[in-house]
DNA sequence: TTGACAAATATCCATCATGGATATATTCGT
DNA sequence: ACGAATATATCCATGATGGATATTTGTCAA
């Protein structure tokens, strides 16, 4: 009965806070979020295009992102480029403090195999 | 047509890995893996009985964690406990090692409310 | 000792998130 | 202008999750 993801607090799905992630540097579009996410990731992460349009009109919906004018360098107007608000960098400081945390939790348990 | 999840490379599932953070400091007993869990994450995680013993009963069959005798201290044989074996350590290890990047580039990023 | 309650494990089911296939439109290169 | 590639969007099968429920077993007080 009640909604399994808030999309507004952590724990965030993964693709949400890759997401945020990718867009905290600057705006991109639909496809340079994947690659950059996979690029980052070291191809660890891959982002399929049912969850990364389907995340994307959701966290406009929740005003973690919003749409932005395409940078004037980009010619190709088939791309709608996002840009992260200031609710979505709020949000993304949340939970990557709590990342910190469980890391920080985890070098005291010895869970690194050097020292990140 | 490929398995979805491997549970045996990252990025790991959220409940497989902290079941194996659980596990890295001394064994424990299913519930209070649970309750280790959600103490250690200020209650933000919490592990259903569903996500809890399934996951454990993967975990055995992939040589992640097994089975091991009680404690002495306790004398509840209704407890079945579980300690992590060097392979779940090695998957740690490394699940940890990917997550320590990511907060690094977070990090860079300025995705922080402050220095933690 | 016995009866009531609590704890622990285990299974089932509805819900939802994910990835990939597919569809559609639009732009680029030649 | 035409074919190929790019980008967004939707659909569907699969799988992971949490909670309800079931079952067993132990604890504790009278």
């Amino acid at each position: 009965m009640t909604p399994q993801s808030d999309l507004q607090v952590p724990p965030l799905r993964p693709a949400v806070y890759h997401i945020l992630l990718s867009l905290a540097g600057r705006p991109r579009h639909g496809l340079g979020i994947a690659d950059e996410i996979e690029r980052a990731s070291e191809g660890v992460l891959e982002l399929g295009p049912g969850t990364l349009y389907r995340s994307l009109s959701e966290m406009v919906e929740a005003g973690l992102i919003r749409s932005v004018p395409a940078p004037s360098e980009s010619a190709d107007p088939r791309r709608k480029y996002y840009g992260i608000t200031p609710e979505g960098r709020e949000l993304l400081a949340r939970e990557t403090a709590r990342l910190a945390r469980v890391l920080k939790t985890a070098r005291a348990l010895g869970a690194l195999p050097e020292q990140a």
